[in-house]
Parts: structure tokens; C-alpha cells; sequence
DNA sequence: TATTGTTATACTCTATAACTATA
DNA sequence: TATAGTTATAGAGTATAACAATA
């Protein structure tokens, strides 16, 4: 077998991924600036990006239990980033959407809160950057594709 | 700016990096198979990758503090993957390296606990799994390279 | 009865601080 | 005194189980 070949082994890759994320993950981790956790970062963001959700969507969109979004969700609306609003029609579910200073607390995020990232990806080649671009985005699909 | 620019701008590839990772990160470890934590798999892939060392490099190698890396060695002495020698001359040093048992359990990692991976992976283009494969080089060069 | 979300509780992982033993 | 590693303890973050409110 050529070593190109093994590159692109489905069981090779897959491991090499996931140890590679992992390991950024935990790394990322500990650049956690602030005193907003990686987690309601990530709820956050994606309330931005889906736009107003029950508790039940995040969770299912975060991969979390929906007790655990209950404990994110109130610690974001404690620091004041979302707006949590009761549906009239039926009391039992609960919307959430940003706040404007939710919509700068990720603005700030990205240029602030990224900077060790942003600092690595500045030292690699624009063509390294295009592949770290790509694979972002089928990272994103490859857990949006799912079930 | 074009969207080919902004794909390519530090601060934003370097946000959606963080996002995707982050949740990967995070569903992969409900995919936790059996008893074996993340961290401990990652340990022991050092191990084995980067041959018998110190708790103190290894610790510096996985970028945990030393009394995470005692906890995790422990359990994987515990668990019969990993064998612990005492260095003859400085004998506060202790050294690690992965047992026979360590070395099939890895194996069986690659070909069943990355399988949720692995199964993503598989659907994708050839040309996709070639970007994810240049990706992850690229990751791991992106933290081996840190002080 | 079923569903949405919450509260109570426990577990896992990691960290910091204090300690032991070796040098 | 300095260093390698351990033990003690505490803090996040998440999960499961039991519950409350609404339909």
C-alpha cells in the first residue's frame, strides 16, 4: 500500500482526525477567555446563526442533554447575551435569541477570544489556510449530515 | 471583500475552526467507547507514538499539569495498557511505555472506536478525504509547533 | 397521558496547592 | 534546595432521574 493511499484510508483518517481535534479541542479548551465557557460560546453562536430556538433545537443542535442546556442557556441569559421569550401559544416552550450585546460579546470573540488560533493560521501559507477552510466546512456538514 | 477572501481571513477561519472542532470534539467524546476516556486514548497513542517517556514529558506532550497525567497513567496501568519503570539512576523518574494488551487496544481504536468517524469519512468524495487528511497534518503541526 | 423544560444529584475530568521521595 | 511525581481538594461541565407545568 502506497503511503498515499493510507492517507486517505477511511479507519487511518478517521483516527488522525480525531486525535488531531481532540487535542486542539482540549487546547482550546484551556484558552477558554473569560468567563464564558467553550459550550455557551458554541449554544450561542448557534442561536445566532439559526436564529430564535426552543431549548429542545439547541440541545439537539449542541449534542447535549436538555438539562445541560438549561444550565447554559440561564448562564447566558445571566450575563446578559440571550432573551429568553415564553410562547404564547403554548406556555411550555421557551425561544431563545441573542441579545445585541450577545450579537458583539461574538464579535469580540472572533477577533479577541480566537487570537491563538488566528495567530497559528497567520504564520501558514495562503494554501494551507484554503485546506484548513475547506476542512472546516466539511467538518461542519459532516455533523450536520447526521441522522 | 470577496467571499474567497474573507474563506481565507485568519480571524474568521480561525472562529469556524474553533466551532467545528469544538463540536466534533464534543460528539466524539459521547462516542466514548467503553471505559477508556478520550484523554487516557490520547495518552496512550503518545506512548506509543513517541516511545517510553517521562509523566513530565507526557504531560507537556498532551499539555495537561502533572497531576492529570498521574490520574491518567493510573488508569491505564490500572487497566493493563501501559507499564511503568522506575529510572535505575534518578529513581523520582518514572517512565512510561504502552504493553502488548495497549498496542491491540489501540489497534482495535482505529478499526472500532473512530467508526463514527470513519463511517463519515467514507461517504465523503476522494478529493474531500485528501483535504481532511492535509487538514489534519496540518493540525497537528499547528500545536506540535507551540513552545 | 404526552411533552417541554427544570431541579436534584452524581460522575468525570481537570486544575491548584501541599506533600513525599529522591537528588 | 531543587526536581519528579503524588495526594488532597475544589471547580467546571455534563449526564440521568425525578419533577413541574402545560397541552
Amino acid at each position: 500500500m502506497k503511503i498515499s493511499d493510507a492517507l486517505l484510508d477511511d479507519t487511518e483518517l478517521a483516527a488522525r482526525l480525531r486525535l488531531a481535534v481532540t487535542r486542539l479541542a482540549r487546547r482550546l479548551r484551556q484558552q477558554t477567555a473569560g468567563e464564558v465557557s467553550q459550550s455557551q460560546v458554541s449554544a450561542l453562536a448557534s442561536v445566532e446563526r439559526l436564529g430564535p430556538l426552543t431549548l429542545g433545537e439547541l440541545a439537539a443542535v449542541e449534542r447535549v442533554q436538555p438539562p445541560s442546556m438549561t444550565r447554559i442557556i440561564a448562564a447566558l441569559e445571566e450575563a446578559g447575551l440571550v432573551e429568553r421569550t415564553v410562547d404564547e401559544r403554548d406556555r411550555r416552550i421557551a425561544r431563545v435569541k441573542t441579545t445585541v450585546a450577545g450579537q458583539r460579546f461574538l464579535e469580540r470573540s472572533r477577533s479577541r477570544k480566537n487570537a491563538y488560533l488566528a495567530a497559528r493560521v497567520r504564520t501558514m501559507s495562503v494554501e494551507d489556510r484554503a485546506v484548513l477552510a475547506r476542512a472546516a466546512t466539511l467538518l461542519e456538514q459532516l455533523l450536520e449530515g447526521e441522522e
